[in-house]
DNA sequence: CAAAATCCTGATTAATTTGATAGGCTTTTG
DNA sequence: CAAAAGCCTATCAAATTAATCAGGATTTTG
């Protein structure tokens, strides 16, 4: 029940993506770098990313990455489906008993609600407004 | 985000107890050939499952296994959180950046809550009722 | 035009997780 | 005792994930 680093550093690149938004393309070296991360990994995600219409490229000497749509329009369930395939916590629901197909179901729309409905300007936006730390009990 | 076979099928041995539970010790050799799944394998899962104290081993021949509690007392999470691990999408969430770190809680908590109030009692007794198949739409 | 910056592509490797197999030991029933 | 069943440990194969490497193609700047 992991999201890997795929999902993970895609969410990245693009959360910073929409902090520049507006600005100019940002390169992979500059996201790279303040996140400590590898270039040459984040272009392998970032191709997907592309290919799916999420992103634009802007090739050359002070090219980069801009998003191809509004921070509000992109949501995290766009982002996490394209790197980490379909939101599902089992392959092939409809083969399942009964049972255990009613369980995945609740988890699925659990899960795809949550994603469906935090876009890229709420993340970007949300500087710690430091809430109650109540949740930050381990379970 | 996937849920692997280590909980899906330590889901089926546990649904297959809360099925038969009163009716004495279910050996794995019998749960494994009813759902055609390799019984050492199942031996793995359910070694973590006994530790847990969630089910009762009773050696010997006509031995078994039978649930440590009642069906409406053991949720799926316990089982999940036994043999995936802690149900969060994300290592160590407190170390993430105040963004992502949001999204992960909302996904931990949801996800927790789907398994928390979903019973082997649930599970057991859900026949097919034949609901509407809306939510067979595929994501 | 030349150099720099950047995107783009494919291949390869390393590490981890998952899933499966084998075999022997122990305990209980009949 | 013999059969049935759980218990335990080790090993292996396959798949996935994570990361790295190498080089090329394109565009912009000066």
């Amino acid at each position: 029940m992991k999201i890997s680093t795929k999902g993970r550093y895609g969410l990245t690149i693009m959360i910073e993506l929409a902090k520049k938004h507006g600005e100019g393309p940002v390169s992979l070296k500059a996201i790279a770098q303040a996140n400590d991360l590898s270039e040459h990994y984040l272009e392998q995600l970032i191709a997907p990313l592309r290919n799916a219409g999420l992103v634009k490229s802007i090739r050359g000497a002070y090219g980069g990455y801009v998003l191809a749509n509004e921070p509000a329009q992109i949501t995290s369930g766009d982002i996490i489906r394209v790197l980490e395939g379909p939101i599902t916590p089992v392959e092939g629901i409809e083969d399942e008993e009964p049972a255990k197909r009613e369980l995945w179901i609740r988890i699925r729309d659990a899960v795809k609600d949550v994603l469906e409905n935090t876009t890229l300007e709420d993340l970007a936006n949300h500087t710690d407004r430091g809430e109650s730390d109540a949740y930050m009990f381990y379970i």
